[in-house]
DNA sequence: AGCACGCCGACT
DNA sequence: GTCGGCGTGCTC
């Protein structure tokens, strides 16, 4: 068709670095032109008359830039990076304009003319003379959007945060002077640590996965590495998966450099003093970060070290379109902007392993000595020696973990690790092991009172009568304990001993050194001043037994976490495992080998080509969406086709809405999902092939959508 | 996405 | 003869 053509040249943001030449040849060709035509004829800004505006309310095939004339009174305010008002899908009746809607955008670019033929709209208003977009940062989210084939102008929302006027107003403290370079501290216990933190000294930027040791001094740790990079006179940005653990490196880097260096951002300051520690940053006046997901944008001047703790913990994939995640973007902007990258951890992902796999990055670890030293001692309790056990069966307790807790309860705080929340969320045949399903709709039974039958989750029938569908059992076993049932039979076994829980919506940040039993979930461990002196870490199997691609490290990821808050073995710290003690994250833990373990499953991935051997794309929508889709779109040669298969349904109490943005069929509807595969370096290709059929579709009107996710989780 | 223009059926 | 169906296309 001709007609895209013509389009196709009006379209102009989307010039990749090639299409820059092509531009400057037109801006020549029309420097007879003198001054771009208006609707209002207003006077226009002199040098600059035509700004690029990024729209906001981004359609995907709206992911392009519009120009707008610069009226001369806006001249001065308007310049790369401010937020405006525009207005937009104005229709012309006669030689006049009317109608359009005012949208917010960002001045991407002052330009001398457009290369759009028509006339261009007058900007409308200024709203701040802030630059929250500047550059750099565009640039970056520019680079998120391909990489997750997703519309720059949601990136964008991720990563520029609301205005708030009077934050904008109050001024932001002056810069204060580089701190001195920190001593090493603890990073001696690490080889190449002390080398690491001195080549951040100088302003290299050295690459590293870091295995920190179990124990509490890894907050002081990272926070060193910063000190180092600002010492250097560069910035610094640590993420980290919750508000706990930043609030720790805050206060390590606090005590190590002093306040004022560095800012916060975490969900818990309001918005409005959220965006003002923001615009700190976004103005150069602190040049260090610590924060949540969100800060991984945060545009930090001359910016010379990211790091990322505990790059397992699901926290760091962003929820909202396009899903990027922490890792993943920070490893964007240490290719881009030339920055050191720490990748820190108690165990270690298989991206990480990776990363040093392939060589890109090196390993930071400490020796068999110092992890022997700062370990504890990891006991087991597998199925067979529960069967053998008669306390076992009584109590919920095995012997061994019921000593251990007795012992060390002497001695201080002892950590109950339990799954899940709630009471016994899901039973399961006592004999095979088969989970429970209700005999009417096959969902899951759960026990909600502590006596009383079980009742389906889904339907919520009674299931008194029930009776295994493969092996006959008729006994229940309790598949997954929650939190509080657990705090009640451990506070009657020892009647003496206070009683703490921390679960997801009461989360204990520390706990004393005095004697106590704490129960918590994954995640909301409690820190204890002096160590725990035991941890019992329970249902191991199920845990383990999730059917997922990540089941085995994200087991040994949350032991391994708790257990890193009990005491080294030399001081009796002891950690109790009720999991099998064949099985491979089992025996890591045993043997406290975090890094062979990821080796391991790295080389599993490999042999399979899951990612992030290879990298992997989803296309979700109706069968006849999924198949429109694929005939429209350029796949790069060599793209592997896996699939589609139907997917599965959403129960109807159990994960009706799940994670914001991924996609759920209607009520009656059947979509599928087809995966598609590419070889390490081609992600980018599938990428942008992917969007472009994306966009191509929704141009044309399409009524039943597709939804593309780039490495799209809990496949296997 | 909105919101128009544009070319074919049942109404005053 | 018109009012209006929502099919295609544009928005600086």
């Amino acid at each position: 068709m001709s007609g895209e053509n013509g389009q196709d040249q009006r379209r102009a943001g989307q010039e990749a670095p090639g299409g820059e030449q092509l531009a400057l040849i037109r801006a020549t060709v029309r420097k007879t032109r003198a001054k771009p035509r208006t609707w209002h004829g207003a006077a226009l800004a002199e040098g600059l008359p035509v700004a690029r505006v990024l729209v906001d309310k981004g359609l995907l095939h709206l992911d392009q830039f519009f120009d707008y004339a610069v009226p001369a009174a806006m001249d001065a305010e308007a310049r790369p990076g401010v937020r405006v008002r525009v207005r937009f899908g104005a229709r012309v009746v006669g030689g006049r304009r009317e109608g359009g809607t005012l949208h917010d955008g960002f001045i991407v670019e002052r330009r001398t003319d457009s290369d759009y033929a028509g006339p261009l709209a007058p900007l409308a208003q200024v709203l701040s003379a802030e630059p929250v977009l500047a550059p750099p940062l565009l640039a970056l989210c520019r680079r998120v959007a391909d990489r997750y084939a997703g519309a720059l102008a949601d990136v964008v929302q991720l990563a520029v945060p609301p205005r708030m006027a009077r934050a904008e107003r109050k001024p932001s403290p002056e810069p204060l002077p580089y701190p001195p370079a920190p001593e090493p501290g603890s990073w001696t216990r690490y080889g190449t640590g002390p080398a690491y933190l001195q080549a951040l000294g100088r302003g290299d930027t050295p690459r590293a996965v870091w295995l920190a040791l179990p124990g509490p001094h890894w907050p002081r740790e990272l926070a060193l590495a910063m000190a180092a990079t600002l010492a250097a006179g560069r910035g610094a940005l640590a993420v980290l998966p919750d508000g706990r653990s930043a609030a720790r490196v805050d206060a390590a880097l606090t005590e190590a450099i002093g306040a004022g260096h560095h800012v916060m951002l975490t969900a818990d300051a309001g918005p409005e003093q959220r965006y003002q520690r923001w615009l700190s940053v976004s103005r150069g006046a602190v040049r260090a970060v610590i924060g949540t997901r969100a800060a991984m944008f945060a545009p930090v001047a001359d910016l010379g070290l990211v790091a990322l703790w505990d790059d397992g913990d699901s926290s760091h994939a962003e929820p909202h379109a396009p899903q990027p995640h922490a890792r993943d973007v920070l490893l964007l902007r240490a290719r881009e902007e030339r920055t050191a990258f720490l990748l820190g951890g108690i165990t270690s992902t298989v991206e990480g392993a990776q990363l040093v796999d392939s060589g890109w990055a090196l390993p930071l670890a400490a020796s068999r000595d110092e992890v022997r030293a700062a370990a504890p001692l990891i006991r087991t309790v597998g199925d067979g020696d529960q069967a053998r056990d008669e306390a076992a069966r009584a109590a919920r307790l095995p012997s061994l973990a019921w000593q251990v807790t007795k012992e060390a309860l002497t001695r201080g705080p002892v950590l109950v690790q339990v799954p899940r929340r709630g009471y016994v969320p899901r039973l399961a045949c006592d004999r095979c092991r088969e989970p429970a399903r209700c005999s009417a709709c096959a969902g899951p039974l759960e026990l909600r009172e502590q006596t009383g039958t079980p009742h389906c989750g889904w339907c919520g029938r009674p299931a008194a009568d029930w009776h295994c569908q493969e092996c006959g059992g008729f006994r229940l076993r309790a598949q997954v304990v929650g939190a509080r049932r657990t705090a009640e039979e451990l506070g009657r076994a020892f009647p003496r001993v206070p009683v703490r829980t921390s679960g997801r919506d009461a989360v204990l940040a520390t706990v004393g050194a005095a004697p106590a039993l704490v129960i918590a979930t994954p995640g909301a461990e409690p820190v204890a001043d002096e160590g725990y002196a035991a941890a019992l870490l329970l249902d191991g199997w199920a845990l383990l037994n999730r059917p997922d691609l990540r089941a085995g490290e994200e087991a040994l990821r949350r032991w391994a976490l708790a257990a890193a808050l009990v005491r080294p073995a030399a001081e009796n710290g002891t950690v109790v495992v009720l999991a099998e003690a064949t099985l491979r994250p089992v025996q890591a833990l045993v043997r406290w080998d975090p890094a062979g373990h990821a080796v391991r499953e790295l080389a599993e991935r490999a042999e399979l080509r899951f990612p992030p051997v290879a990298r992997m794309a989803s296309v979700t929508g109706t069968p006849a969406a999924v198949a429109d889709f694929m005939e429209l779109v350029r796949l790069p040669a060599g793209t592997d086709l896996l699939g589609p298969v139907p997917l599965p349904v959403a129960g109807p109490s159990g994960a009706g809405r799940g994670r914001a943005g991924a996609p759920t069929p209607p009520p009656g509807e059947m979509w599928e999902r087809l995966l598609l595969r590419v070889p390490p370096g081609a992600g980018a290709a599938l990428a942008a092939a992917l969007k472009e059929a994306q966009v191509q579709r929704v141009t044309r009107g399409a009524v039943e959508p597709t939804f593309i996710r780039i490495d799209p989780p809990d496949i296997g």
